[in-house]
DNA sequence: TGAACTGTATCACTCACATAATACAGTTCA
DNA sequence: TGAACTGTATTATGTGAGTGATACAGTTCA
């Protein structure tokens, strides 16, 4: 079962674009594997205090995407292969350090400096 | 006069940040300084397509942190020292590096491959 | 002085997001 | 079998961000 233990909804981005978020970052971590069942809608829903209809978003984008699936009246599952994992993880990857670049870059901050920086910020 | 040739407005995010950022990224990278003029409202909205009051939004912020004075009638102008220069450079460094070390640590990414990553994506 | 520029304020509109309230059908399993 | 769970769909509503349209007032300068 995927877990939202120490999930908080921020106020920032959307939440249904959190919930997608979080289980695709398990995914990369590994800590959601294939056959992992999801909680219900409603189930998750009345967990986090958001409306059914906010999980269902995400949940259909991720079945949109091939990443779980969904039958009528059954439990939904996660439907993982190596492929799927690697692909997961290039776009967040995408989203995150090639964002980063382009911006550090914009602002005129060589590659050395860009690296220092990571440096200084990871601890 | 503060240029902004080679604008292209994006549509994920709010057009009045993207002028904000563009501002404080060139107080950042030296190409905006202290004494420069702003163009107006409407000469900008034109220039840009968008609405005068998306211009005002953006130059506000601006006023509101002291980058910029504006007066009724008058033209706008930079106001820039050293310290609030830093400040700009430290508040963008926070969103850009900051953000990215912190969602590629979420990814159970380690220093080093996130290092490798920056290398990777900076060409 | 007055035209043409400035900044500023106010109201209206659209849209994404989230919620709410149901309804219906398929499944699981005691 | 039937209760209690599942997923799915539909319609309505509220809200705030972002933008648009317009009006008003101050300034610059020939």
């Amino acid at each position: 079962m995927i877990s939202f233990d120490n999930f908080i909804i921020r106020d920032d981005i959307p939440i249904y674009l959190q919930i997608l978020r979080h289980i695709k970052r398990g995914v990369v971590s590994g800590v959601v594997t294939n056959g992992d069942e999801l909680p219900s809608r409603r189930v998750l829903s009345a967990l986090l205090g958001v409306n059914p209809n906010t999980i269902q978003k995400a949940y259909r984008m991720l079945e949109d995407e091939r990443l779980i699936e969904s039958h009528s009246g059954a439990k939904s599952y996660v439907i993982l292969d190596e492929k799927k994992k690697n692909a997961v993880r290039e776009e967040l990857v995408e989203d995150d350090a090639k964002g980063a670049v382009e911006k550090l870059k914009d602002m005129g901050i060589s590659k050395s400096e860009a690296l220092a920086l990571i440096e200084k910020y990871w601890n």
